[in-house]
DNA sequence: GATCACAGCGAAAACGTTTTCGTGTTGAAA
DNA sequence: TTTCAACACGAAAACGTTTTCGCTGTGATC
């Protein structure tokens, strides 16, 4: 096992100080010629690397920046990291990434343990159990420490920062539009309890492009999922006897479960009954039929994050300018779960 | 923004010396009951938190590991980081995660920068480009400074160290021997072409599962997928006037490729052919058929790899130990893709 | 020959910890 | 009164860098 070569050990092979080898090898003008090519030989010969943790308690930078989501088995939050990673390594940052499980105590565990010098900010989706519980402190906390914070997707609205989100309200109400544009005008709605608020802003979309279509909007045709663990046996029972003609769904599963529902009433998707879904996975690449969705863009959302976050960092004037919201646009993906 | 608190703040402020303070928060018995107390409830007024990159300098630990993995939009590497996280987070060690892309010079970079200090050691799995190329310095260099290393999944017989993996071949096996037991006769195969280890493995134990079950093998029922972006014509095209009762695919995305491929020629599955696929993902279980599989345990591999790691980083006896190779059962998951 | 500029290098501080060793004070034992 | 142990604390080194400043010697200038 070698020892790690460091400025100490060259400096005394060859006999010169710490500082000689330090200013040779970022080609300060103080060293002659001669010394500074001796050195840097040595140094290439024996393949020195600086020690970044010397560095980062020196610059008090690590030139890492964490990030924090609420689970990593998840297709959306892996395109996410994915832009994030993308972006960070381009500018020579890399990036730490923590799960909460969404635990609002492991959220809270997590920003602590990163925020003690191990990353110079964070890129975070806060856990389902913070929203609920609307604790904040350890948010305010790490803004008030001077570290730069950016939210995507499930963000808070009364923290101050640059956040990141898509437009749901404007995704679903594109979905709902395209349904009604192929014809659809019993259009049921398969969403998730309010407290979720992209459940929320999804649901309202569905509301107003019916009503700018002037179709009546029929409560009955509106399921709100309460256990996900019972979702597939809700929407079974919610769509027996509905006769909708067409189903937008919030997220990918829901919208399998309805199809699984309408194939064993007998109906034909997309023959009978058009499916759309919130949320564009592997799962609605691969289904039979494959699924019509709303893509969300994760890669390009990671990728503005780590932007606004990056600006701040690298920028002191940044540092004073008002948060930005960034608002990444849907788009909608035809596939064959609609009629033409 | 307020600076963050230090030990030499603290001090200043009571009037006493920075290693008093250290040796105070630490119950050192040194110090007086008086002064202890007093330092501690001054600490825990500011919330004091000890800085964790000073730490890893003077300690020469990070308390952080290094997983290198070749892409993260994908479902099975993420249940092997979800794995590693906690085991590592109950330890006490935190996760970097860096993708390779499965490029050789992203995975050469990485390691490079994350070996400077920034880890005490590294759970990796290689890029598919490393292993074609067959240059392992970089991973050698990594082990002969002393920073240990795990490998999983795709690894590397040349390379010495501690490993987890499945076992392809018995997995192959399991998935074969069960279709025969289910009655089939004319089992086909879809796999990838010999280079991919994996792809090899599980092809060896296909045949090995006939010839014990004394059916002859039939080369023209195995076919070994070219192009990955090709592979759903490749795979229908093979299909075609195959008449196999039975079809056993190295992943998801092949077994989902036959069963369009076998519906289209107006056959059932599993009524007229059973289809088995390795990997067990969201897709399986989602897809209709459901689809029979063989499970990899990701997290159980993950969570293995992260303990053998830091086994090594704790234990200064651990060190001169053999290097170990872990094998992580595979197990059959029953669904609706092959016949009871 | 004195002065000066400048090139070339080293010493030391700093980043925030921990730990070893030393030092001064106290009280008790001799 | 002297000696000594125990106690409570501080100084300093160390981890590996960078950077400021000061020092020395050389050659040119007046």
């Amino acid at each position: 096992m070698k020892k790690r070569l460091t400025l100490k050990l060259i400096a005394k092979e060859l006999d010169v100080s710490v500082s000689t080898v330090s200013k040779a090898l970022r080609d300060s003008a103080e060293i002659s010629e001669d010394t500074r090519q001796k050195i840097k030989a040595f140094a290439k010969l024996y393949n020195y690397k600086p020690n970044n943790i010397a560095l980062s308690l020196k610059n008090r930078k690590t030139k890492t920046i964490g990030v924090i989501i609420p689970e990593i088995v998840h297709h959306y939050f892996t395109t996410v990291i994915s832009g994030i990673e993308q972006v960070a390594n381009e500018k020579g940052y890399h990036v730490i990434i923590c799960t909460s499980n969404n635990s609002f105590d492991k959220e809270v565990i997590n920003l602590e343990i990163l925020a003690n010098g191990s990353t110079d900010g964070f890129i975070l989706s806060v856990a389902k159990e913070t929203q609920q519980k609307g604790d904040y402190h350890h948010l305010t906390e790490v803004i008030e420490q001077g570290m730069p914070l950016v939210m995507f997707d499930r963000v808070i609205d009364e923290i101050n920062c640059d956040k990141v989100i898509i437009d749901d309200m404007l995704g679903a109400k594109k979905a709902v539009q395209h349904l009604v544009e192929i014809g659809c005008k019993k259009i049921g709605l398969i969403t998730t309890i309010d407290y979720v608020s992209v459940g929320k802003l999804r649901t309202t979309g569905y509301r107003e492009a019916l009503k700018e279509s002037n179709i009546p909007i029929n409560e009955n045709l509106i399921l709100k999922v309460e256990d996900f663990d019972q979702s597939e046996s809700e929407i079974q029972a919610f769509l027996k006897d509905k006769k909708v003609d067409a189903v937008f769904a919030v997220n990918e599963h829901f919208a399998i479960y309805a199809i699984k529902a309408l194939k064993e009433q007998g109906l034909d998707v997309p023959g009978d009954v058009s499916v759309i879904a919130f949320t564009d996975g592997e799962l609605s690449k691969r289904f039979m039929p494959s699924l019509t969705t709303i893509n969300q863009h994760g890669e390009e959302m990671g990728a503005q994050a780590a932007r606004l976050l990056i600006r701040k960092l690298e920028n002191d004037e940044a540092e004073d300018e008002p948060f930005e919201t960034i608002i990444i646009e849907t788009s909608l993906v035809k596939r064959n779960s609609t009629k033409r």
